[in-house]
DNA sequence: GCCGTTTTCGGCCCGACTGTTTTCAGTCG
């Protein structure tokens, strides 16, 4: 049997250009159909697990918007190549319509009128021969469509080819940089009362995509006035009474809207999203006769007779439909609001809740086989101490196993612990703890020997070569590694980059069991381009009790800050201080560390 | 086509903005 090897996004790409197709068709006939294929759309492209995978494990229906016609016509995919359905939804919409959606502001309906209309033939050169017809002056002929729309749409492929606007997503630290600085700017106009930043940035989502930003005013129009006039701004993408959004000149968007102060909640609650999360809600206020919007709650009194409830508070707007407030991370619809109304939602781990970070790289020289870090130990030391932590873990990466004798490894160590040692004197309030960085080979051992790794409390594990083994070698290796019995913590345990890199391949149902059995703990890794592990994993560990610690793999002081970052994908992934270890005392820490029982 | 605190049948979020229109369609979040 031929499993086709598309992957998620292809999947995806492929029930959005079938949901197309249904709204070019018949917008109304196939309403639901259009809703159900782009609902499962997102779901394939969220979903950690790959679709032919769940497909071998006959899992495809786990997909929330997944159900038996839409499994089925992926079975179908896999198994041939092709789905018979699809093509005859298809059918009759030329194959260049497609590619031309992926400009902004040309949807189903007006990629279809320009390809029939300008006759575009090649799916190929699709978005390039619609920008020779604009040029020409072709579009502004077609009815419907006039010179507006074409130097728009001009404007648009320009920035599509230039990765411009929704393609790229940004790092999180680096959009809430962005933010902060606009944040502001706006603060400084009178007419602004209060300014956030919301959206994916408030859910502290690993990546950003555009940067949304609601503003308390009783003036919009001198606020959006100010808004649009930021010095950053290369051009105005629209502006209306209530709302605005720009294009900054580095090629970032900002979405700007207002309420009056008495109508903020309903806002922070309508902006922060996710757009799932707002359906849900709706849907569920529905159910009790009301209707929420970013203005407020209406309410049914009589036959179709609305009215507008305001809130400035959004707890109050919770409230109001019967559930418990819902942290912004949770907000993805994948059960926390059912959570809310039964006021069952679990107690996340918060930043004041650690105690203390087990992964830092000192500048000591250990002449390790990977960077080295920036600062001394002293001087982490004294970071940790202003950030009240408990204890602190030394993990340089391991000596370089390529310039040095296992003679000389033991000796290198020896010398580190010798410093601690002396160092440790002059520190009150910190405990230090002798870890170390170690690789797991390609074979799966460990590039530091049982008489090295007798100097150590305790030993981090991690991949950092040969990326590109298949799954189950590469679990295979894993737990090879983190067999040894100072092998106690897996870091940045998918080694994805943000942007960069997927991540290789692990069963991680092996690696939870394994984990689980022998209590060994996977690393929340801080680093802004890994946050690793990815939030729906760290979900899976948690149902799993799988134990976590949250580090930042810091190689300079000021990195030390990036805890929060961790936090919050231990909180996206639905984690209670209970779930991470380093939320623990010390003693208490160790004797997991040591081996003993929790 | 999916799904369930009211449902295995009968529902399915809500509103802002733009351009080409004199009341709306398309797109977006």
């Amino acid at each position: 049997m031929l499993i086709l090897t598309m992957t998620n996004l292809e999947i995806a790409k492929l029930l959005r250009n079938v949901a197309a197709s249904y709204e070019i068709k018949d917008e109304n006939k196939f309403r639901f159909q259009i809703i159900a294929y782009k609902k499962a759309a997102d779901a394939i492209q969220n979903s950690s697990s790959e679709v032919k995978d769940l497909f071998k494990e006959k899992k495809l229906s786990s997909l929330p918007g997944v159900g038996p016609s839409i499994s089925s016509h992926l079975e179908e995919l896999l198994k041939t190549g092709k789905v018979k359905h699809f093509e005859w939804v298809m059918q009759g919409i030329p194959k260049t319509v497609f590619p031309l959606l992926d400009v902004p502001t040309v949807g189903p309906k007006k990629a279809f009128r320009l390809t029939t209309e300008l006759s575009l033939k090649n799916p190929e050169t699709a978005v390039n021969d619609l920008k020779i017809a604009a040029v020409q002056g072709k579009i502004a002929k077609i009815e419907g469509f006039g010179e507006k729309s074409q130097a728009d749409i001009l404007r648009a492929i320009s920035d599509f080819f230039l990765g411009k606007g929704k393609t790229t997503r940004m790092a999180l630290p680096y959009a809430f940089e962005i933010a902060e600085k606009l944040v502001s700017y706006l603060k400084t106009h009178p007419s602004v009362i209060q300014a956030i930043q919301l959206g994916s940035l408030r859910r502290m989502m690993p990546t950003v995509g555009d940067i949304d930003i609601a503003v308390a005013t009783s003036d919009p129009k001198s606020a959006i006035m100010h808004f649009i006039n930021y010095p950053y701004k290369e051009r105005i993408i629209e502006q209306g009474q209530e709302s605005a959004s720009i294009l900054l000149s580095n090629g970032k968007q900002i979405d700007l809207m207002t309420q009056p102060p008495k109508k903020f909640g309903a806002l922070l609650q309508h902006f922060t999203g996710s757009k799932n999360h707002n359906i849900k809600l709706r849907e569920y206020a529905l159910s009790k006769r009301l209707s929420l919007s970013e203005h407020g709650i209406k309410k049914e009194i009589a036959n179709d007779e609305w009215k507008m409830k305001n809130y400035s508070k959004e707890e109050d707007f919770y409230k109001a439909l019967g559930m418990d407030w819902i942290p912004p991370e949770l907000r993805e619809d994948t059960g926390e609001v059912e959570l809310a109304i039964k006021h069952k939602l679990p107690k996340l781990v918060e930043l004041p809740d650690v105690k203390g970070d087990l992964h830092i790289h000192s500048n000591f020289p250990i002449d390790p086989s990977h960077d080295l870090g920036k600062n001394s130990m002293k001087e982490m030391v004294a970071r940790a101490e202003e950030l009240k932590y408990e204890y602190l873990g030394f993990s340089e990466h391991n000596p370089s196993i390529s310039k040095h004798t296992k003679g000389e490894i033991y000796n290198l160590i020896s010398r580190r612990n010798a410093h601690i040692e002396q160092i440790k004197s002059h520190i009150k309030n910190v405990r230090i703890i002798k870890l170390l960085e170690i690789d797991i080979l390609v074979n799966g051992s460990l590039a530091v020997d049982n008489k090295s790794l007798e100097l150590l409390d305790g030993a981090i594990v991690s991949i950092h070569s040969s990326f590109g083994m298949n799954k189950e070698s590469m679990t295979k290796r894993v737990l090879q590694g983190l067999s040894h019995p100072k092998a106690k913590i897996l870091a940045h345990p998918t080694g994805r980059m943000l942007n960069q890199r997927p991540g290789y391949d692990l069963n991680f149902e092996k690696i939870f069991d394994f984990c689980k059995k022998y209590k060994k703990a996977l690393e929340i890794n801080s680093w802004p381009e890994r946050l690793d592990l990815p939030d729906s994993i760290i979900k899976q560990a948690v149902q799993n009790e799988v134990k976590l610690i949250i580090n930042t793999d810091s190689h300079s002081v000021s990195e030390m800050n990036l805890m929060r970052y961790g936090v919050a994908m231990a909180r996206r992934g639905w984690a209670k201080k209970s779930d991470i270890l380093n939320t623990l005392g010390y003693n208490e820490f160790i004797k997991w560390l040591k081996g003993g029982e929790l």
